[in-house]
DNA sequence: ATAAATAATGAATATTTTTGCATCAAAAAT
DNA sequence: ATTTTTGATGCAAAAATATTCATTATTTAT
């Protein structure tokens, strides 16, 4: 079960590439060598450029490699449904105790609307613009608990929150 | 005749790497050089991973350093919009992980959409009104970093702030 | 204004990546 | 069947890039 040639391993590097971030060729390699791939970085050096292989900028991890044309729309649409409500929704994110829930254009308002009315304890305000909410979290509130009371409100939520 | 400073030379390094494809930083420093920068090859990599430019495979040159863009910026139209809007900036000021961003009456809502179309890293979300922007920083991001970020999208902001 | 904190920078160093060269193996040519 | 060609690879050296450390400049606070 060993991969030896260089196109099936060509394949798993960019395989690998696309799963992770990785920095650096030695990172790499290490990967590699879990799959049953010998190589030396001098090797792994030739195939990043046979892929053309690029390192771009990552905020998290700072320079990692990237394959030239990989598509990074990976959006999945849900299906219209009875809490369409919740397919406005998009992301959350946090910053001490704030909470930014982007949205699609034009929802926003409506599912700060939402929110507000069921007045969960874990939030004593919010703010909405076009596609964007922020909610102001009680201190002290886990942001867990507030992903929760979220959740309790627009159960669909459960399957778009991490 | 003399440029002198960090923003200055960080404009001039994207202008050249716009304009001709440079495969490595001595290179870089060359032309800098010859437009009355002074600097050495250890500015010019923290230059570069300040403006996260990246290093990518082009079939005539290699690999060549290429600013990443923010969205579909392409051409002239865009780029004097986004000069235009920079006119109404007027000024931005801090708290905890906020900041507040004052533009003339009217111009905050389509900054706003400006700054979240690049969605910078350094921005978890923003709220507009008329004349007042609220952009929430991602936690552990710096001031000067959220305002480089800023100059990295409205280049005209860096005579203005600061 | 002075002190303290923060940021920028160069020199030297460390790390990472690329490449020249030699070798080996497989395919093609003779 | 032997020779030649081609391509893949490792090793070691070179080249390119990133980072550490110390210093200086700049900003901010007092």
């Amino acid at each position: 079960m060993e991969k030896k040639n260089r196109i099936e391993r060509q394949m798993a590097i960019k395989a690998i590439i696309l799963s992770e971030k990785i920095g650096n060729q030695d990172d790499l390699i290490r990967l590699l060598k879990k799959e049953g791939f010998e190589l030396t970085q001098a090797t792994l050096s030739r195939d990043l450029k046979t892929l053309k292989v690029a390192k771009a900028y990552d905020p998290e991890a700072g320079y990692i490699y990237v394959v030239p044309e990989a598509g990074k729309n990976v959006g999945t649409e849900s299906e219209a449904g009875v809490n369409y409500l919740a397919d406005g929704f998009r992301d959350i994110q946090f910053s001490g105790n704030l909470a930014v829930v982007k949205t699609r254009p034009g929802y926003a308002s409506s599912i700060a609307v939402l929110i507000d009315s069921a007045s969960p304890y874990e939030i004593i305000g919010s703010v909405a613009g076009d596609d964007t909410i922020l909610l102001i979290m009680r201190e002290g509130i886990k942001r867990t608990d507030l992903i929760n009371s979220l959740i309790l409100i627009m159960p669909k939520l459960a399957g778009k929150i991490k």
